[in-house]
DNA sequence: TTGCATTCGGTACCCAGGTACAGGCTTACC
DNA sequence: GGTAAGCCTGTACCTGGGTACCGAATGCAA
């Protein structure tokens, strides 16, 4: 179907392998998040192959709730041999982020398992004595953004 | 500043205090995320004092990922005193998502941790022996809308 | 009861992140 | 060389999640 030695994937392989749309591949080269690959003679796109790997991280972070700006700083962070001190501090502050991220998921796991156990009166107006109201504690920390204009 | 005895917070005061836009509310209210709240004899909304948590609730649910949708089925779910099957199995099915995002999180943070270290070429394209390149490994679960149109 | 701040409903608009379509060129296979 | 499938650029459109603005009505304090 395809020889092996052709000097990269096309759009279409790459759409399909990352199961994005094609459109989508020009979109994030747009927006910077993946590099203008290489083009055949006619001008068709030759990508790279750990282009589909690079997809799944890209999406895997967005669905945690990183904004394309986001993926991008975080890329950018990872493609630098040594980091500066810009990019350090950048990481630094992504990682107190997931911190709290985790937290809040850890706090509506254990809200969605008294669910499941049917422990709870409710998850928002509990009357058990032991119950630590998960859903009401969670979000304490500031979001990243924490503007209220 | 306000008598305590009063039927509930104005809109101005929820929004203020949950930090979010006054026309949020009323968005939230359509959406089905808000119950509509009793009225003033002028028709002016009054809201139960809890609204201010459930609006952190709703948004850090969000930071978190989950889309307005996804955070009315917790809420939903968290709100029966003993969720019926279709409820428990879906309350089974977010922890299973959320358990994946948990892991993807900490892939992400180990890779940024590496990142701190500088102990890592590229998080993209690593050369180091010990390194287990997360970021190459986050998203082996399928998301949950695991669809391919 | 006057008057300013708030809220009302409704509609229009905005941004992020995609997706679709048109019309023309490339590729690949017979 | 013909031809179907695939890809090109460009532009227009769509969905989710809000925001802004309008003129009218309400709340509340002096």
């Amino acid at each position: 179907m395809m020889s092996p030695e052709r000097a990269g994937l096309r759009t279409g392989e790459v759409a399909e392998q990352a199961g994005v749309n094609i459109q989508t591949l020009r979109y994030y080269e747009r927006r910077g998040l993946l590099a203008e690959p290489t083009r055949s003679n006619g001008g068709h796109r030759l990508y790279p192959a750990d282009t589909v790997a690079l997809l799944n991280v890209i999406k895997t972070a967005q669905r945690l709730g990183f904004t394309l700006d986001e993926v991008a700083d975080l890329l950018d962070a990872g493609r630098r041999r040594h980091p500066t001190p810009d990019l350090r501090q950048g990481a630094i502050d992504k990682i107190a982020e997931i911190d709290a991220k985790i937290a809040d998921l850890t706090a509506i796991r254990g809200a969605l398992t008294e669910v499941v156990d049917a422990r709870c009166d409710s998850l928002t107006n509990c009357t058990c004595t032991d119950c630590p109201i998960p859903f009401l504690t969670i979000g304490t920390a500031p979001p990243p953004d924490g503007d209220t204009t």
